[in-house]
DNA sequence: TATGAATGAGAATTCATTCAT
DNA sequence: TATGAATGAATTCTCATTCAT
């Protein structure tokens, strides 16, 4: 099986022929594939379709369907940890950092739809698949740290309640979107009610900030 | 189709009592595998075999796939706010009958995991089955009813802030306990912490309190 | 999985629907098969066909290919094992029943070219199929058991020599027949010589039988 | 494409030396691979993967996995007869010259298993590849010769019966030995005996070899 | 009400082979 | 001489569903 190597140096497109652009364009197929249907529903003919490639290169490229699932959690973790690292959360102000990492998170569910679905897969085979990965492992201690950061720095500085677990808030951060987004569907069909107009989704946001500032700021 | 009404009071046909029982094996089968596979991944033969029945008995009682599967969201539905309803949530304290209704969406995840990979699924599929189901839309109408006479019962006693949505706070708490429980899995193996243990999910429970309270509650 | 139980009393062909029926036209077309390819080269499309049932009924009946290559391997050695108890050894001279056992083999063999190439599939997979046949063990001790009467009685006869091992005997004789009839294409083309030709074969049996009675026979 | 034959005497060309090393590694690998697995069952990633060369070279010098096969089948023969001209057989004693044939067919089928296999598929294939060489025909003449003289001698000598075919007689030689090594693995599982352990071995090798002389020598 | 027999349309995966460099 | 990339055509096996009784 071919390693990930990058291509030669000289530019241009060989058009096909071009390993690197060739599994990058099977994963984005299949986050695609594995998201709208999960991974039972999933059909290996459609990722190869979607990604206009021969259904034999998936296979030469990724194992199997299985591998092929890791392999596109492992890139959506790698996804998200990355933006979130950009939100320079140890270098603002504490308060802010929460809101921040409360609207990042809204937001990037927003876009990214693909990524709570892909969870819910994953978790509904009790992370069978991410358990193998190495990767994921080390992606994750940083987001605690940082975390963790914060909340001595508002703590320190007398604005937020002693005691948080950055994890359990992280948790309670992510899934209040991740609820209210991922399953959007059946929310809007029992309370018969659209979740997911400008209006509503904006009055969530503010309620989520609220629920949680409310909890962690010292009055 | 048979309807899956119970047996009448005069003696009558002697094989009804066995169409009722057969109906409500298949539901019950059926609710374990789609909870356990997903719709994608769940099996006509498998459940059949759980419930043990004829395969073919279960087109007998339930058109196809998908309508099995509305049979047992519906059934799932039902279940969940009958034993909701006897909380008696009208009948208490604004903020012991919030207590309550967190406490018990907690513990009924975790005795109903089927529940949330159930809605996971429906999800996926958009509602797709749900919105063609005409239970569903009346079943909830006194859950929302309840938790905005609580709401507006704390509000009178200038226990809890004013303005307070019910479907928002209701989407809150459940979220809450959903994103924990529902993603235990990823969650454990990414932040290599075991959230199922009893300590982590006592802590996590009174996080989720403090938090709702601490943001409902005027101090 | 579906008993091979016997058809119901009525007579008449109910033209398919018939268990029995379809169990053993799949069997034959599968020792055709799997004699003409060998395991590797056998396709289950092509023992489809040539049973004329739908492909999906082979797996409704035998697990998968390897099941069903064992089955053929059983039912090819019920079927030898039943021809040969029918020679009766045990009721005639010593010396006739070793020339009816010799005489035997090559025209069953001759008969039955799928026997040959069967076993030396089983035997290219290490007997990997048979030894998990239970009926097999079995079906072999009345063979060899036999086989010691006719030696025991020419030796008592003072006809043939002592300390004659059955199994050994019984090894010579398959094999003499077996790698004739069974490598002729390969022994034909090397020595460029038709050793398929009537006159050919009886010249071998004729020479195969001297042999084995040259040895055993006491002059 | 590049015939196999040996480096030229003169230093020429220094690539020459790789390619017919790697031509030899791959029939090396292929007659592994064909004799484990059958025509039927081998793979050409398999062989690539046992040569370590790409699979792509497989086919710069083989044309396809036929005729891969058949430069296997031909180089298995060369090799037997190759060590069978070292026996010598013209220049021993005829007795003795029989002997040594029993005995070597036998330690070379035990040292060469692959030879047995690999006649089996050919078999299969009713010598299809090998009806296509030029070679085989004139390797083989010589082993019939000197077996002829070898009767002759024995014959002349009034050691030996008249009459005996020397074809029929190496077909009996060979097919003693054949079957017993060849099918071992079914013969043991159905007779429940262990026939590849040292003392069965060195008892069937004399059983064979009395079983020949006993027919060949008069008494 | 219940069931064993049967099936067409896929599904993942494999395989020998060729392309382009 | 050598190789990584790519592919069309199978190949085994699965699946929801229907037939016939």
């Amino acid at each position: 099986m071919p390693s990930a190597k990058s291509k030669p140096a000289k530019p241009a497109e060989p058009r096909s022929r071009d390993a690197d652009r060739s599994q990058q364009v099977i994963l984005l197929a299949a986050r695609d594939e594995f998201a709208q249907h999960g991974l039972g529903g999933a059909r290996m003919d459609r990722i190869a379709e979607r990604a206009a490639v021969n259904k034999r290169l998936i296979y030469y490229y990724f194992e199997n369907k299985e591998s092929l699932f890791l392999a596109v959690l492992e890139s959506a973790y790698e996804n998200i940890r990355s933006e979130e690292r950009q939100l320079n959360l140890t270098q603002v102000e504490p308060t802010e950092a929460i809101r921040r990492l409360i609207s990042f998170t809204w937001h990037y569910y927003i876009a990214h739809p693909e990524f709570l679905t892909l969870l819910n897969s994953e978790n509904l085979h009790r992370a069978r698949h991410l358990k193998q990965s190495a990767k994921v492992l080390t992606m994750h201690s940083p987001l605690v740290a940082t975390l963790a950061d914060v909340l001595e720095r508002g703590t320190k500085m007398q604005l937020f309640r002693a005691g948080v677990d950055p994890v359990q808030l992280y948790i309670s951060i992510a899934g209040l979107s991740y609820f209210y987004l991922g399953n959007s569907y059946t929310l809007s069909t029992i309370f018969a009610r659209d979740l997911l107009g400008t209006k509503a989704k904006l009055e969530y946001l503010s309620h989520m900030t609220d629920l949680v500032l409310g909890y962690l700021v010292r009055e």
